[in-house]
RNA sequence: GCCAAAGUAGCUCAGUGGUAGAGCAGCUCACUCGUAAUGAGCAGGUCGCGGGUUCAAUUCCCAUCUUUGGCUCCA
């Protein structure tokens, strides 16, 4: 057997152990269902009461009890009256039995004192499971069925493995997840900041945050217009007659800020950028000559998300977007999306993430568009795909409304997946803007429209940076690349020189003036996380040396200025991480 | 929006029905230092906001905002 069938197995069959715990804990509970999840399981009940965390000790307490007195799983089969009969009291079992297909076979499994409604398979008995290989990790809310109609149930999540040493290695993965996590290395690294009485969901970037994303944004720009791209800018806020043309107002109302009104007219803020690059197409008449138009935008959107939804960087209620819009002729529709793929990797590759994972989602059951056209165009994102060797799934019916999409997911440095690219087709609105050229036979013709943004937008790109680095960025993106110590007071003289030459170079430079002792000042630069500090004292003053201490701790001592600064450029230059 | 928990100094956190405390950071002074914290002193808080109970509320209750963990959502 396949280890994460055992494991799986291992996981749903604690899942019942669990709820037999529960049910013993708190009688009177109703149970819903308890399947094994990546790393783990959950069970969802409806409590007599709200559950605090000294509660999960006492179920993990009765959980250890029935794990050591080994009783078996037993499978049985019953009918449906059986089953409608057994489960009298239990209103979500009875509402899964009416689920089950009528000729099925409805199978029951019962360990010790708790018999649960259940296709199984699992263990033979308690034995198999590892009273200290497994941990309940928290308490949530979750709808019955997953539906927001639903009542909100209760719902534990554990962790399980095979044995203890398995357990742990898992424990010190999420320990590592909370180390790396963007929130609190924000406030560590003092990189940007939220207020909740300013407004939840809108980032504030401090400096060092800044600095960060004008390296960015420099990085972002350069490399848009060597890659045949022009940029636009455009207004945050447009009249209504805009959202209504592009069915904004219809479709998401809900997710957009409130109008503002003035002169009889309702303005909103933008939520996208399209209708105002759409608006720069429609400004004259274009001819096939002219294809292809790539427009792209640093373009800064506000969606109204959930209060529930709002999650640090991730999920935002302001965010720029690294937003392009393509309009191309049929017959370019091919290579633009294989050079949008291309530029795309590319930029993943230049921040460090080199595992990425395609999906290519198509046309739902409801959408607008010639279905010739979205074959044409889903055709045209596989070949894309394909041709850059990615490694893709294919997501059917899964595409928006208006058109198929592609969308690139990284590997961060611990292995979580985080979805950035998209590119989008978008067959509506050329239709609703009324958008033509005039084609090489003299008549009016439909241009296709491509939606793309690379890194997705600024701020959780910015926040998986942050994670993927676990703050220690690679030198071109640092915030501070050189820290300056001197040793002494002796040294600030010639420190603050040496700042000056080393900004001259292009670094950005901190010396670190301070009555700090010269221990507190590297233990400062190092929680900064800042690549190369200099310690500069007699020596290095008497022959023009740095003595370079890394950040991962490495020295190297008496090291020509000359070529520290060839070694830095070298660095930053090729984007390497040190 | 829903379920649950939390909100005390800039940060991390302790604490109590009789209007608050630590460490770090900050400021001042002294020390002038060679690879992860020099020492002493000072200052800093309407205990998220609004009601209620009480002689008295940061503490108990209600409402509200925000945050956290999830659920739902994510054009």
């Amino acid at each position: 057997m396949a280890d994460n069938e055992k494991l799986s197995m291992i996981r749903h069959s604690m899942a019942h152990v669990m709820a037999q715990a529960v049910l013993e804990l708190f009688p009177g509970t109703k149970i819903a269902i308890g399947p094994a999840i990546e790393n783990g399981f959950y069970y969802d009940f409806d409590l007599p009461r709200p559950l605090t965390d000294a509660d999960l000790e006492t179920i993990t307490a009765k959980m250890k009890e029935i794990i050591a007195s080994g009783v078996p799983f037993e499978r049985k089969e019953i009918s449906r009256d059986e089953a409608r009969k057994l489960f009298a009291d239990q209103p979500y079992k009875l509402e899964l039995i009416e689920a089950i297909p009528e000729g099925e076979t409805i199978s029951l499994y019962t360990q010790g004192s708790f018999t649960d409604l259940c296709r199984g398979p699992h263990v033979k008995s308690t034995k198999e499971l590892h009273a200290d290989a497994f941990k309940l990790l928290n308490i949530a809310g979750a709808y019955w069925r997953g539906s927001e109609k639903n009542p909100m149930l209760t719902r534990i999540y554990g962790t399980a493995w095979t044995n203890p040493k398995e357990l742990r290695v898992y424990m010190d993965y999420l320990a590592d997840i909370e180390k790396r996590d963007h929130r609190k290395l924000g406030k560590e690294l003092d990189l940007f900041s939220l207020h909740e009485e300013a407004g939840p969901g809108l980032v504030y970037w401090h400096p060092r945050g800044a600095r960060i994303r004008q390296a960015i944004e420099d990085f972002w720009r350069s490399e848009h217009y060597k890659n045949g791209y022009e940029l636009v800018y455009t207004p945050h806020v447009g009249r209504s007659w805009l959202w209504e043309t592009s069915g904004h107002l219809g479709f998401y109302k809900e997710s957009m800020y409130p109008p503002m009104e003035m002169d009889k007219s309702d303005y909103y803020v933008k939520p996208m950028n399209c209708p105002f690059h759409i608006m720069i197409y429609k400004n004259t008449k274009h001819s096939y000559r002219e294809f292809p138009f790539r427009w792209a935008e640093l373009g800064t959107v506000y969606r109204y998300e959930k209060a529930g939804a709002l999650h640090g960087l991730m999920r935002v209620r302001g965010f720029t977007q690294d937003d392009a819009h393509l309009f191309v002729t049929p017959d370019q529709m091919d290579d633009e999306i294989i050079e949008v793929l291309r530029f795309s990797m590319f930029m993943l590759h230049s921040f460090g993430f080199e595992d990425i994972h395609a999906y290519i989602s198509t046309r739902p059951e409801h959408s607008v568009g010639d279905p010739e056209k979205w074959e044409a165009a889903t055709a045209a994102l596989k070949k894309a795909v394909e041709k850059e060797g990615l490694k893709y799934d294919i997501d059917e019916g899964g595409g928006a409304f208006y058109g198929p999409k592609i969308d690139l997911k990284v590997k961060d440095a611990i292995g979580r997946e985080w979805q950035l690219s998209t590119v989008q087709f978008d067959f509506n609105l050329p239709e609703r803007f009324d958008l033509t050229f005039v084609d090489k036979d003299g008549t009016e013709k439909r241009p296709y429209m491509i939606h793309r943004a690379l890194l997705g937008s600024l701020e959780r790109f910015f926040g998986v940076l942050i994670e993927h680095y676990a703050g220690a960025f690679p030198p071109w993106l640092s915030p501070d690349q050189i820290a300056i110590i001197p040793v002494g007071e002796s040294a600030y003289e010639y420190s603050k020189n040496l700042e000056k030459r080393l900004k001259g170079e292009g670094f950005r430079v901190v010396t670190d003036l301070s009555a700090d002792r010269m221990n507190a000042k590297i233990r400062n630069a190092q929680k900064m996380k800042t690549p190369y500090m200099l310690i500069i004292g007699e020596k290095e003053m008497a022959e023009d040396l740095v003595s370079v201490r890394y950040r991962g701790g490495k020295q190297v001592n008496g090291v020509k200025t000359s070529d520290f600064i060839s070694e830095v450029h070298k660095t930053i230059d090729s984007k390497e991480q040190i």
